[in-house]
DNA sequence: ATTATTGGGTAGTTGGACTATCCAATAATG
DNA sequence: CATTATTGGATAGTCCAACTACCCAATAAT
């Protein structure tokens, strides 16, 4: 297919296509003159992982080194798939003085190893220090529940992972990090809202169990 | 304190903080005179909520609709939350026409009500969307697993919510579901790393079982 | 032969989030 | 009380990311 068949197939604006393939994150199509070139299925599943990785809002600079490590998975399969889920939000700018003390509370209340180079391990740090900014804490009750469920859930991903060829490891994987995480985000607010329905049904807080929500 | 000060201890610009106000961001200060107001500690913890949110990547306008339901929770207790749950991200432009597919199948198999008003159905359908336009899915398995420990999650987060007023427990249900995702965020893909390496290190995959993953 | 489309490039737009500057009124200080 | 600093309030400017629009000469399609 031409350019513009991969534009209205994808449902991206052609303006924007040509602004992908500058950008680097499309890949050439196949050249066949100095005005044509042909694009692949490939070229259709590439767009549509950035459009989706840039729905959940990461900045075309981070989606690009994802697709690099998509592309060429240079490294051991291991130190990939850390580099890309280095490479996703949130961003955490200063790597820090090199300790993390919130984060290796976490990990050594649950048994798992601290090592401060793992980019996710900044990420909890950052997150627990926004929770401490506003004043919210991280009980030992909370970590123990928390942890305990995510690892199931962790396990669960691992073990749906496809292992068929390295490519598909790796990409399910950047993929899977990235887009399940808003479904586990969504399935919670919907589970507060289904906890909280029955609560305050009981409360008689509210004449109404079902409590409509405005958009 | 004076604004230079309100500024000087939250560690934000006064410029910032002059926005902040102008924005509706930040309740004005207790004016003494035409040029000296006093501010308080509620304006400390309030630009610490706003900062905690705009680190998360909530645009201002939507911070906006928070900090004003906080401050004036008018209708009952659940609706509120609802619409503070509804105003944090991720945002979905379009209601669509009224109906989620993808989020009603989740949710039924669950045995948790379709209520296609809560935004946070729209929330789950899109992010089942992108998922879905990446070639992954939603597997029957995933969704019970998924399931079953989100709403153990959820249980406990209703369960530690404050109850001593109705501002206190608005402002950490806002709080606690924008602050507390990012740490399961990243505490998942720390568990991912913890699994990965014990599964990688039996493989014989690397020749290193304990892989460094750079910054 | 004429019209449409392409790849390639440059320049302009939009929106969000600040940041800088100015000003007259008032506080603080010696 | 004279001088210096700071304030609230407002306007305008900056910076960045992510597009979007336009132009062009070379080819394809009809």
């Amino acid at each position: 297919m031409r350019i513009s068949e991969l534009a209205a197939r994808t449902g991206v604006p052609l303006a924007t296509v040509k602004f992908y393939l500058r950008e680097g994150l499309l890949m050439p199509g196949n050249a066949t003159s100095a005005t044509q070139a042909v694009y692949s299925d490939e070229h259709v599943r590439r767009l549509g992982l950035v459009r989706a990785l840039a729905v959940q809002g990461l900045p075309l600079h981070k989606i690009k080194a994802v697709v690099g490590l998509v592309d060429d998975p240079r490294d051991d399969l291991f130190a990939v798939l850390g580099n890309a889920i280095a490479a996703l939000p949130p961003y955490v700018d200063p790597p820090g003085d090199g300790d993390y003390p919130r984060a290796r509370r976490i990990l050594e209340r649950l048994g798992q190893v601290y090592e401060p180079d793992f980019a996710a391990v900044a990420q909890l740090e950052q997150a627990l220090a926004a929770l401490e900014a506003a004043g919210l804490e991280m009980s030992d009750r909370r970590i123990d529940v928390y942890g305990r469920h995510i690892r199931d859930i962790a396990a669960l991903d691992l073990e749906l992972l496809p292992t068929a060829s390295r490519r598909a490891t790796v990409e399910a994987a950047v993929l899977g990090t990235a887009l399940y995480e808003p479904v586990l985000t969504a399935m919670r607010r919907l589970a507060h809202q289904h906890l909280a329905a029955r609560l305050f049904a009981g409360d008689g807080d509210t004449s109404d169990p079902i409590v409509q929500e405005p958009q």
